[in-house]
DNA sequence: GGCACTTCTTAACCAACGTCAATGAACCGG
DNA sequence: CCGGTTCATTGACGTTGGTTAAGAAGTGCC
Protein backbone atom coordinates (compact mmCIF):
# COMPACT_ATOMS: atom_id res chain seq x y z
CA UNK A 1 0.00 0.00 0.00
CA UNK A 2 1.48 3.25 -1.33
CA UNK A 3 4.85 1.79 -1.86
CA UNK A 4 6.30 4.04 -4.24
CA UNK A 5 8.85 1.77 -5.70
CA UNK A 6 6.04 -0.48 -7.02
CA UNK A 7 6.04 1.57 -9.77
CA UNK A 8 4.62 -1.40 -12.97
CA UNK A 9 1.36 -3.35 -12.08
CA UNK A 10 2.42 -6.39 -13.68
CA UNK A 11 4.11 -8.63 -11.67
CA UNK A 12 8.17 -8.40 -11.86
CA UNK A 13 10.24 -7.69 -14.75
CA UNK A 14 10.48 -4.27 -13.58
CA UNK A 15 14.28 -3.58 -14.10
CA UNK A 16 16.02 -1.18 -11.94
CA UNK A 17 19.46 0.01 -11.91
CA UNK A 18 21.34 1.36 -9.68
CA UNK A 19 18.74 3.64 -8.10
CA UNK A 20 19.35 6.04 -5.30
CA UNK A 21 18.34 4.06 -2.06
CA UNK A 22 17.11 0.57 -2.87
CA UNK A 23 21.08 -0.55 -3.21
CA UNK A 24 21.63 1.33 0.23
CA UNK A 25 20.17 -1.94 2.09
CA UNK A 26 22.66 -4.04 0.48
CA UNK A 27 25.67 -2.27 1.14
CA UNK A 28 24.36 -1.91 4.49
CA UNK A 29 23.97 -5.38 5.13
CA UNK A 30 27.89 -5.84 3.72
CA UNK A 31 29.03 -3.23 5.96
CA UNK A 32 28.41 -5.54 9.02
CA UNK A 33 31.12 -8.11 7.51
CA UNK A 34 33.60 -5.95 5.68
CA UNK A 35 35.22 -2.26 5.20
CA UNK A 36 33.81 -1.52 1.71
CA UNK A 37 36.15 0.87 -0.43
CA UNK A 38 34.29 3.32 -2.89
CA UNK A 39 35.04 1.42 -5.81
CA UNK A 40 33.79 -1.68 -4.22
CA UNK A 41 30.71 -0.15 -3.48
CA UNK A 42 30.88 1.31 -6.77
CA UNK A 43 31.45 -2.01 -8.61
CA UNK A 44 28.68 -4.09 -6.50
CA UNK A 45 26.00 -1.45 -6.86
CA UNK A 46 26.73 -1.89 -10.93
CA UNK A 47 26.55 -5.51 -11.10
CA UNK A 48 23.08 -5.28 -9.24
CA UNK A 49 19.87 -6.50 -10.63
CA UNK A 50 17.13 -6.01 -9.19
CA UNK A 51 13.31 -6.57 -9.78
CA UNK A 52 10.03 -6.09 -8.38
CA UNK A 53 7.54 -8.93 -7.90
CA UNK A 54 3.63 -8.89 -6.93
CA UNK A 55 2.87 -10.34 -3.27
CA UNK A 56 1.53 -13.93 -4.21
CA UNK A 57 3.89 -14.27 -6.69
CA UNK A 58 6.08 -17.58 -6.35
CA UNK A 59 9.77 -17.06 -7.04
CA UNK A 60 10.67 -21.30 -6.37
CA UNK A 61 8.13 -24.22 -6.32
CA UNK A 62 9.13 -28.26 -5.25
CA UNK A 63 11.12 -29.92 -8.01
CA UNK A 64 12.32 -27.08 -9.16
CA UNK A 65 16.10 -26.39 -10.08
CA UNK A 66 16.24 -22.83 -10.18
CA UNK A 67 19.57 -21.02 -8.47
CA UNK A 68 19.39 -17.61 -8.85
CA UNK A 69 20.68 -16.15 -4.95
CA UNK A 70 18.31 -12.91 -3.12
CA UNK A 71 18.42 -10.25 -1.48
CA UNK A 72 15.81 -8.52 0.18
CA UNK A 73 15.60 -4.59 -0.46
CA UNK A 74 12.07 -4.03 0.49
CA UNK A 75 8.94 -7.06 1.11
CA UNK A 76 8.74 -10.43 3.01
CA UNK A 77 9.09 -13.65 1.61
CA UNK A 78 8.13 -17.08 2.87
CA UNK A 79 9.47 -20.63 2.56
CA UNK A 80 6.58 -22.82 2.61
CA UNK A 81 6.71 -27.22 2.42
CA UNK A 82 3.52 -28.47 0.84
CA UNK A 83 2.64 -31.91 3.17
CA UNK A 84 -0.96 -33.66 2.60
CA UNK A 85 -1.58 -30.69 0.56
CA UNK A 86 -1.13 -28.31 3.61
CA UNK A 87 1.62 -25.21 3.75
CA UNK A 88 3.46 -25.78 6.15
CA UNK A 89 5.87 -22.35 6.81
CA UNK A 90 9.42 -22.58 7.76
CA UNK A 91 10.97 -19.10 6.93
CA UNK A 92 10.28 -15.92 7.13
CA UNK A 93 12.96 -13.32 5.02
CA UNK A 94 12.50 -9.52 5.35
CA UNK A 95 14.44 -6.87 4.29
CA UNK A 96 18.28 -6.96 4.65
CA UNK A 97 18.25 -10.94 4.37
CA UNK A 98 20.09 -13.07 1.73
CA UNK A 99 18.67 -15.65 0.09
CA UNK A 100 20.63 -18.32 -1.26
CA UNK A 101 19.16 -22.57 -2.21
CA UNK A 102 22.15 -24.16 -0.91
CA UNK A 103 20.30 -27.88 -2.12
CA UNK A 104 19.63 -26.44 -5.32
CA UNK A 105 23.23 -24.93 -5.99
CA UNK A 106 25.68 -27.47 -4.67
CA UNK A 107 23.91 -30.56 -4.37
CA UNK A 108 21.87 -30.45 -7.77
CA UNK A 109 19.04 -31.14 -6.37
CA UNK A 110 15.69 -30.49 -7.32
CA UNK A 111 14.18 -27.57 -4.60
CA UNK A 112 11.87 -29.54 -1.62
CA UNK A 113 10.11 -26.14 -0.65
CA UNK A 114 8.23 -23.07 -2.15
CA UNK A 115 9.46 -19.47 -2.08
CA UNK A 116 6.49 -16.92 -2.10
CA UNK A 117 6.36 -12.87 -1.88
CA UNK A 118 4.16 -12.46 1.16
CA UNK A 119 4.16 -8.86 -0.33
CA UNK A 120 4.82 -6.95 -3.08
CA UNK A 121 8.78 -7.14 -2.91
CA UNK A 122 11.78 -5.75 -4.39
CA UNK A 123 15.14 -8.00 -4.52
CA UNK A 124 18.75 -8.62 -6.00
CA UNK A 125 18.82 -11.41 -8.31
CA UNK A 126 22.35 -13.05 -9.25
CA UNK A 127 23.34 -16.47 -10.99
CA UNK A 128 26.17 -18.17 -9.96
CA UNK A 129 28.06 -16.95 -12.97
CA UNK A 130 27.46 -13.60 -11.31
CA UNK A 131 28.72 -14.10 -7.60
CA UNK A 132 31.72 -16.29 -9.44
CA UNK A 133 32.47 -12.41 -11.11
CA UNK A 134 32.12 -10.46 -8.34
CA UNK A 135 34.05 -13.11 -5.79
CA UNK A 136 36.99 -12.64 -8.89
CA UNK A 137 36.75 -8.52 -8.98
CA UNK A 138 37.09 -8.56 -5.01
CA UNK A 139 39.73 -10.85 -3.56
CA UNK A 140 38.12 -11.39 -0.01
CA UNK A 141 34.61 -11.45 -1.17
CA UNK A 142 34.16 -15.16 -0.77
CA UNK A 143 35.53 -14.25 3.40
CA UNK A 144 32.40 -12.00 3.90
CA UNK A 145 30.51 -14.53 2.35
CA UNK A 146 31.88 -17.11 4.42
CA UNK A 147 31.54 -14.74 7.28
CA UNK A 148 27.82 -13.96 6.69
CA UNK A 149 27.36 -17.57 6.23
CA UNK A 150 28.46 -18.67 9.41
CA UNK A 151 26.68 -16.54 11.25
CA UNK A 152 23.24 -17.79 9.35
CA UNK A 153 24.19 -21.16 10.02
CA UNK A 154 24.78 -19.59 14.18
CA UNK A 155 21.19 -18.25 13.86
CA UNK A 156 19.59 -21.66 12.24
CA UNK A 157 21.43 -23.82 15.10
CA UNK A 158 19.55 -21.31 17.71
CA UNK A 159 16.39 -21.53 15.92
CA UNK A 160 16.21 -25.57 15.66
CA UNK A 161 17.40 -25.52 19.36
CA UNK A 162 14.40 -22.76 20.41
CA UNK A 163 11.94 -26.07 19.07
CA UNK A 164 13.36 -28.31 21.25
CA UNK A 165 13.74 -26.53 23.84
CA UNK A 166 10.75 -24.57 24.00
CA UNK A 167 6.63 -24.72 23.79
CA UNK A 168 4.96 -23.27 21.22
CA UNK A 169 3.34 -20.71 23.88
CA UNK A 170 7.52 -19.57 24.26
CA UNK A 171 8.03 -19.61 20.66
CA UNK A 172 5.04 -17.02 20.32
CA UNK A 173 6.18 -14.90 22.56
CA UNK A 174 9.66 -15.31 21.35
CA UNK A 175 8.26 -14.12 18.02
CA UNK A 176 6.23 -11.42 19.36
CA UNK A 177 9.16 -9.94 20.80
CA UNK A 178 11.88 -10.52 18.19
CA UNK A 179 9.83 -10.09 14.90
CA UNK A 180 6.65 -8.14 16.21
CA UNK A 181 6.72 -6.85 12.25
CA UNK A 182 5.81 -10.28 11.20
CA UNK A 183 2.83 -9.75 12.87
CA UNK A 184 1.48 -6.83 10.95
CA UNK A 185 2.61 -8.52 7.38
CA UNK A 186 1.77 -12.21 7.56
CA UNK A 187 -1.66 -13.62 8.26
CA UNK A 188 -2.05 -15.33 12.04
CA UNK A 189 -2.68 -18.99 10.21
CA UNK A 190 0.84 -18.98 7.94
CA UNK A 191 2.37 -17.76 11.42
CA UNK A 192 0.36 -20.92 13.02
CA UNK A 193 2.50 -23.00 11.20
CA UNK A 194 5.82 -21.39 11.37
CA UNK A 195 5.46 -21.83 15.27
CA UNK A 196 4.56 -25.71 14.49
CA UNK A 197 0.93 -26.04 15.37
CA UNK A 198 -2.27 -25.28 13.73
CA UNK A 199 -4.35 -21.85 13.46
CA UNK A 200 -7.27 -23.14 16.18
CA UNK A 201 -4.62 -23.77 18.75
CA UNK A 202 -2.79 -20.40 17.87
CA UNK A 203 -5.73 -18.78 18.71
CA UNK A 204 -5.94 -21.02 22.27
CA UNK A 205 -2.64 -19.56 23.03
CA UNK A 206 -3.58 -16.52 22.52
CA UNK A 207 -7.01 -16.18 24.17
CA UNK A 208 -4.28 -18.07 27.37
CA UNK A 209 -1.88 -14.90 27.65
CA UNK A 210 -5.10 -12.48 27.25
CA UNK A 211 -6.17 -14.07 30.38
CA UNK A 212 -3.00 -13.64 32.19
CA UNK B 1 35.47 -50.81 24.46
CA UNK B 2 38.50 -51.99 22.57
CA UNK B 3 39.11 -48.73 21.25
CA UNK B 4 43.32 -48.73 20.01
CA UNK B 5 42.99 -45.37 19.94
CA UNK B 6 42.72 -44.33 23.10
CA UNK B 7 46.35 -45.27 25.19
CA UNK B 8 46.30 -42.79 27.80
CA UNK B 9 44.12 -43.37 30.60
CA UNK B 10 44.21 -39.61 31.91
CA UNK B 11 41.72 -37.34 29.98
CA UNK B 12 42.97 -35.53 26.71
CA UNK B 13 46.16 -33.87 26.50
CA UNK B 14 47.96 -36.64 24.11
CA UNK B 15 49.12 -35.28 21.10
CA UNK B 16 49.31 -37.46 17.84
CA UNK B 17 51.78 -36.28 15.45
CA UNK B 18 50.81 -37.09 11.94
CA UNK B 19 49.66 -40.67 12.57
CA UNK B 20 48.80 -42.91 9.65
CA UNK B 21 44.95 -43.40 9.16
CA UNK B 22 42.92 -40.52 11.81
CA UNK B 23 43.98 -37.90 9.34
CA UNK B 24 42.56 -39.76 6.69
CA UNK B 25 39.16 -38.69 7.99
CA UNK B 26 40.13 -35.18 7.75
CA UNK B 27 41.41 -35.40 4.27
CA UNK B 28 38.20 -37.59 2.99
CA UNK B 29 35.80 -34.59 4.19
CA UNK B 30 38.04 -31.98 2.70
CA UNK B 31 38.18 -33.68 -0.51
CA UNK B 32 34.48 -33.82 -1.15
CA UNK B 33 34.48 -30.24 -1.73
CA UNK B 34 38.12 -29.79 -3.70
CA UNK B 35 40.89 -31.80 -4.90
CA UNK B 36 43.73 -31.04 -2.70
CA UNK B 37 47.30 -31.58 -4.17
CA UNK B 38 49.74 -33.96 -2.54
CA UNK B 39 51.62 -30.48 -1.63
CA UNK B 40 48.49 -29.69 0.42
CA UNK B 41 47.51 -32.93 1.81
CA UNK B 42 50.85 -32.72 3.17
CA UNK B 43 50.30 -29.29 4.56
CA UNK B 44 47.12 -29.64 6.51
CA UNK B 45 48.60 -33.04 8.00
CA UNK B 46 51.40 -31.09 9.40
CA UNK B 47 49.48 -28.46 10.48
CA UNK B 48 46.97 -30.69 12.35
CA UNK B 49 46.67 -31.20 16.25
CA UNK B 50 44.83 -33.94 17.41
CA UNK B 51 43.83 -34.87 21.19
CA UNK B 52 41.87 -37.47 22.58
CA UNK B 53 39.17 -36.76 25.32
CA UNK B 54 37.80 -39.23 27.68
CA UNK B 55 33.98 -39.68 27.82
CA UNK B 56 32.08 -37.45 29.46
CA UNK B 57 34.79 -34.74 29.40
CA UNK B 58 33.09 -31.41 28.57
CA UNK B 59 34.63 -29.22 26.06
CA UNK B 60 32.73 -26.32 26.20
CA UNK B 61 30.59 -24.75 28.97
CA UNK B 62 27.45 -22.14 28.91
CA UNK B 63 28.77 -18.61 28.94
CA UNK B 64 32.67 -19.65 28.46
CA UNK B 65 34.30 -17.93 25.00
CA UNK B 66 36.31 -20.77 23.86
CA UNK B 67 36.71 -20.57 19.99
CA UNK B 68 38.59 -23.57 19.11
CA UNK B 69 37.00 -25.28 16.09
CA UNK B 70 37.59 -29.13 16.04
CA UNK B 71 37.12 -32.14 13.42
CA UNK B 72 35.69 -35.54 14.69
CA UNK B 73 38.42 -37.86 14.13
CA UNK B 74 36.64 -40.83 16.15
CA UNK B 75 33.99 -40.49 18.75
CA UNK B 76 30.41 -38.62 19.58
CA UNK B 77 29.90 -35.10 20.74
CA UNK B 78 26.82 -34.00 21.92
CA UNK B 79 25.38 -29.90 22.31
CA UNK B 80 22.84 -29.71 25.37
CA UNK B 81 21.08 -26.50 26.63
CA UNK B 82 21.16 -26.61 30.47
CA UNK B 83 17.10 -25.27 30.98
CA UNK B 84 15.51 -25.21 34.23
CA UNK B 85 18.18 -27.54 35.69
CA UNK B 86 17.49 -30.49 32.64
CA UNK B 87 19.93 -30.98 29.62
CA UNK B 88 18.14 -30.54 26.60
CA UNK B 89 20.33 -32.05 23.28
CA UNK B 90 19.95 -30.22 20.29
CA UNK B 91 22.82 -32.69 18.31
CA UNK B 92 25.06 -35.09 18.25
CA UNK B 93 27.89 -34.97 16.06
CA UNK B 94 30.30 -37.91 14.42
CA UNK B 95 33.16 -39.05 12.73
CA UNK B 96 33.79 -36.44 10.26
CA UNK B 97 32.09 -33.69 11.42
CA UNK B 98 33.28 -31.01 11.56
CA UNK B 99 32.84 -28.65 14.72
CA UNK B 100 32.84 -24.49 15.12
CA UNK B 101 31.78 -22.30 17.70
CA UNK B 102 30.56 -19.53 15.48
CA UNK B 103 28.33 -17.45 17.92
CA UNK B 104 31.44 -17.73 19.84
CA UNK B 105 34.26 -16.71 17.12
CA UNK B 106 32.31 -13.84 15.42
CA UNK B 107 30.64 -11.78 17.62
CA UNK B 108 32.59 -12.69 20.99
CA UNK B 109 29.39 -13.51 22.60
CA UNK B 110 30.07 -16.34 25.76
CA UNK B 111 28.66 -19.84 24.54
CA UNK B 112 24.85 -20.66 25.62
CA UNK B 113 25.30 -24.25 25.30
CA UNK B 114 27.49 -27.15 26.24
CA UNK B 115 29.87 -29.75 24.27
CA UNK B 116 30.31 -32.91 25.75
CA UNK B 117 31.87 -36.10 24.83
CA UNK B 118 30.00 -38.83 24.74
CA UNK B 119 32.67 -41.38 23.84
CA UNK B 120 36.06 -41.16 24.43
CA UNK B 121 36.79 -38.59 21.34
CA UNK B 122 39.39 -38.16 18.76
CA UNK B 123 39.51 -34.28 17.57
CA UNK B 124 41.69 -32.06 16.03
CA UNK B 125 41.92 -28.91 17.53
CA UNK B 126 42.48 -25.56 15.75
CA UNK B 127 42.36 -21.75 17.10
CA UNK B 128 41.08 -19.16 14.61
CA UNK B 129 45.05 -18.03 14.17
CA UNK B 130 45.61 -21.60 12.92
CA UNK B 131 42.62 -22.08 10.62
CA UNK B 132 43.90 -17.94 9.30
CA UNK B 133 47.47 -19.42 8.86
CA UNK B 134 45.84 -22.31 6.90
CA UNK B 135 43.56 -19.91 4.89
CA UNK B 136 46.79 -17.91 3.97
CA UNK B 137 48.75 -21.21 2.35
CA UNK B 138 46.39 -21.95 0.29
CA UNK B 139 44.45 -19.56 -1.12
CA UNK B 140 41.47 -20.97 -1.77
CA UNK B 141 40.67 -22.33 1.34
CA UNK B 142 37.91 -20.29 2.28
CA UNK B 143 36.08 -21.65 -0.90
CA UNK B 144 35.91 -24.84 0.17
CA UNK B 145 35.05 -23.58 3.91
CA UNK B 146 32.18 -21.45 2.18
CA UNK B 147 31.05 -24.81 0.50
CA UNK B 148 30.94 -26.73 3.89
CA UNK B 149 29.29 -23.98 5.95
CA UNK B 150 26.67 -23.85 3.43
CA UNK B 151 26.32 -27.61 3.02
CA UNK B 152 25.92 -27.19 6.86
CA UNK B 153 23.22 -24.44 6.42
CA UNK B 154 20.96 -26.22 4.08
CA UNK B 155 21.37 -29.55 6.33
CA UNK B 156 20.45 -27.29 9.59
CA UNK B 157 17.41 -25.69 7.44
CA UNK B 158 15.81 -29.34 6.98
CA UNK B 159 15.88 -29.99 10.14
CA UNK B 160 14.75 -27.24 11.28
CA UNK B 161 11.89 -28.14 8.61
CA UNK B 162 11.29 -31.90 9.83
CA UNK B 163 10.60 -30.03 13.45
CA UNK B 164 8.20 -27.76 12.11
CA UNK B 165 6.40 -30.42 9.65
CA UNK B 166 6.75 -33.99 11.64
CA UNK B 167 5.49 -35.36 14.32
CA UNK B 168 7.48 -36.79 17.08
CA UNK B 169 7.13 -40.39 15.93
CA UNK B 170 8.39 -39.49 12.46
CA UNK B 171 11.22 -37.70 13.24
CA UNK B 172 12.14 -40.87 16.12
CA UNK B 173 11.33 -42.81 12.95
CA UNK B 174 13.79 -41.16 10.63
CA UNK B 175 16.43 -40.64 13.04
CA UNK B 176 16.46 -44.91 13.19
CA UNK B 177 16.83 -44.65 9.49
CA UNK B 178 18.95 -42.01 8.92
CA UNK B 179 21.87 -42.34 12.09
CA UNK B 180 20.85 -46.16 13.20
CA UNK B 181 24.41 -45.78 14.88
CA UNK B 182 23.21 -43.52 17.61
CA UNK B 183 20.99 -46.01 19.24
CA UNK B 184 24.47 -47.87 19.97
CA UNK B 185 26.20 -44.95 21.96
CA UNK B 186 23.46 -42.42 22.91
CA UNK B 187 21.60 -43.34 25.90
CA UNK B 188 17.87 -43.20 24.57
CA UNK B 189 17.10 -40.74 27.38
CA UNK B 190 19.25 -38.40 25.80
CA UNK B 191 18.07 -38.83 22.20
CA UNK B 192 13.90 -37.79 24.19
CA UNK B 193 15.75 -34.50 24.13
CA UNK B 194 17.12 -34.13 20.70
CA UNK B 195 13.50 -35.65 19.35
CA UNK B 196 11.81 -33.04 21.35
CA UNK B 197 10.05 -35.00 24.05
CA UNK B 198 10.49 -36.95 27.36
CA UNK B 199 12.21 -40.23 27.95
CA UNK B 200 8.62 -41.71 29.26
CA UNK B 201 7.22 -40.48 25.99
CA UNK B 202 10.03 -41.99 23.93
CA UNK B 203 9.09 -45.01 25.42
CA UNK B 204 5.79 -44.89 25.04
CA UNK B 205 6.31 -44.25 20.81
CA UNK B 206 8.32 -47.37 20.95
CA UNK B 207 5.86 -49.63 22.80
CA UNK B 208 2.94 -47.94 19.91
CA UNK B 209 5.00 -48.84 16.95
CA UNK B 210 6.32 -52.44 18.37
CA UNK B 211 2.46 -53.12 18.33
CA UNK B 212 1.77 -52.46 14.73
C1' DG C 1 -26.37 -3.99 -0.76
C1' DG C 2 -25.49 -8.95 -1.24
C1' DC C 3 -22.40 -12.69 -2.05
C1' DA C 4 -18.13 -15.03 -1.91
C1' DC C 5 -13.81 -15.47 0.11
C1' DT C 6 -10.42 -15.11 3.58
C1' DT C 7 -9.11 -14.99 8.20
C1' DC C 8 -9.75 -15.63 12.98
C1' DT C 9 -12.17 -17.55 16.80
C1' DT C 10 -14.92 -20.87 19.60
C1' DA C 11 -16.67 -25.32 21.20
C1' DA C 12 -16.71 -30.39 21.85
C1' DC C 13 -14.21 -34.46 21.62
C1' DC C 14 -10.09 -37.27 21.02
C1' DA C 15 -5.10 -38.30 20.83
C1' DA C 16 -0.57 -37.29 22.36
C1' DC C 17 2.77 -35.53 25.45
C1' DG C 18 4.10 -33.99 30.32
C1' DT C 19 4.19 -35.04 35.26
C1' DC C 20 4.69 -37.87 39.16
C1' DA C 21 5.60 -42.09 41.13
C1' DA C 22 7.01 -46.73 41.06
C1' DT C 23 9.21 -50.80 39.22
C1' DG C 24 12.71 -53.62 37.18
C1' DA C 25 16.95 -54.56 34.43
C1' DA C 26 21.79 -53.78 33.72
C1' DC C 27 26.03 -52.23 35.35
C1' DC C 28 29.68 -50.99 38.65
C1' DG C 29 32.40 -50.83 42.79
C1' DG C 30 33.52 -52.58 47.06
C1' DC D 1 27.76 -61.27 46.47
C1' DC D 2 25.52 -56.98 47.90
C1' DG D 3 24.08 -52.11 47.41
C1' DG D 4 24.00 -48.08 44.71
C1' DT D 5 23.48 -45.97 40.42
C1' DT D 6 21.85 -45.41 35.84
C1' DC D 7 18.51 -46.18 32.49
C1' DA D 8 14.19 -47.78 30.45
C1' DT D 9 9.56 -48.76 31.14
C1' DT D 10 4.78 -48.52 32.97
C1' DG D 11 0.49 -46.58 34.96
C1' DA D 12 -2.61 -42.83 36.58
C1' DC D 13 -3.80 -38.32 35.74
C1' DG D 14 -3.60 -33.46 33.99
C1' DT D 15 -2.56 -30.34 30.16
C1' DT D 16 -2.06 -29.23 25.50
C1' DG D 17 -2.57 -29.69 20.66
C1' DG D 18 -5.25 -31.92 16.64
C1' DT D 19 -9.76 -32.62 14.46
C1' DT D 20 -14.14 -31.31 13.08
C1' DA D 21 -17.67 -28.16 12.67
C1' DA D 22 -19.58 -23.81 13.11
C1' DG D 23 -19.83 -19.01 13.20
C1' DA D 24 -18.20 -14.05 13.20
C1' DA D 25 -15.54 -10.22 11.27
C1' DG D 26 -13.36 -8.15 7.46
C1' DT D 27 -12.49 -7.57 2.48
C1' DG D 28 -13.40 -7.30 -2.28
C1' DC D 29 -16.32 -7.94 -6.33
C1' DC D 30 -20.56 -7.87 -8.91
Amino acid sequence: MGNSWIASPDAGAVKKPKASSPGDELIFYLSKFITLTPAETKGILDQMQVRTFKKGHILLREGQMVNLSHFILKGCIRQYYIVDGEEKNTHFYTEGEPLTPYQTTHNKQSSKFYLACVEDCILTISTPEQDAKLMAMFPHFDTICLTATEEELGKSHEQLASYIIKTPEDRYLDLLKTRPDLFDRVPLYQLASYLGIKPESLSRIRKRIMSK
